[in-house]
DNA sequence: TTAATTGTATTAATTGAGCTAGTACAATTA
DNA sequence: TAATTGTACTAGCTCAATTAATACAATTAA
């Protein structure tokens, strides 16, 4: 459910908190959902409660779940930050792009880039 | 003439290989132009010769400019600041689809958008 | 020729973020 | 009552980044 690299520059707890929204706005995670205790995915995920314990509480901070000791944590129901969130990436992309366009690079030049990216091209 | 932020996640070696290229791609460094010398730009920023040192040497891998002992460091002249400047827009367009990857937007939301500023939309 | 400047190389030590390990506590559930 | 859950805390480990100290070779300027 969850995918992570261990080899990444970025840190297992904000790849995790990614993870989340990512699933939430696939709708795949719904609301009042329940996430995975922190034991169990740590276990899952051969890593520390601790870290997921952290990825949780940045989560709730920022008010995508909500965690109840001896309940469990669960998707929050107001999940517009990813709305948000997605409108500040497409924001930035068309900007991006607009410089792209000032360059002369061509239509199909960034459509590749795009290909790749989403193909797994330039990780880490 | 080179901003380090000392706090950020990404090395200062890295950040100084971007400054350098930005400077470039804005006009300010002009090829054959001498940059200034590893153990003087690290007394300048406060940081470590070697520091410097690693960020001319991937400069140089990269051929973005070429190094010879006891002369200094210079820009490389085989390209024009147009292809420095695609290099630099490339990185910043790849680096933007790579969040839109992880919040879950479709690769041909993207290539839409793509194709709305090429079509001239989203005008500033 | 001599001294200063330059890039480069090497080894060791330091720093800090991220992660692990272990334990404990409180609230909920079965 | 016993198991599960989130949370908290301290200590230690790992690794990349950075620092520190030196040395060497090529160039430049005196």
């Amino acid at each position: 459910m969850f995918s992570i690299d261990y080899h990444s520059r970025q840190p297992i707890y904000e790849q995790l908190y990614d993870n989340v929204i990512h699933l939430v706005s696939l709708g795949v995670l719904t609301p009042d959902e329940q996430l995975p205790p922190v034991r169990q995915l740590a276990m899952e995920l051969g890593i520390n409660p601790n870290t997921v314990s952290k990825a949780y509480k940045n989560l709730e901070n920022d008010g995508m779940i909500y965690s109840v000791v001896g309940k469990g944590s669960f998707i929050s129901g107001k999940s517009d930050i990813t709305e948000w969130k997605k409108q500040e990436i497409t924001t930035k992309i068309t900007q991006a792009v607009q410089e792209a366009v000032k360059l002369g690079i061509e239509q199909q030049q960034i459509v590749e880039l795009v290909d790749t990216v989403y193909k797994g091209g330039n990780q880490s």
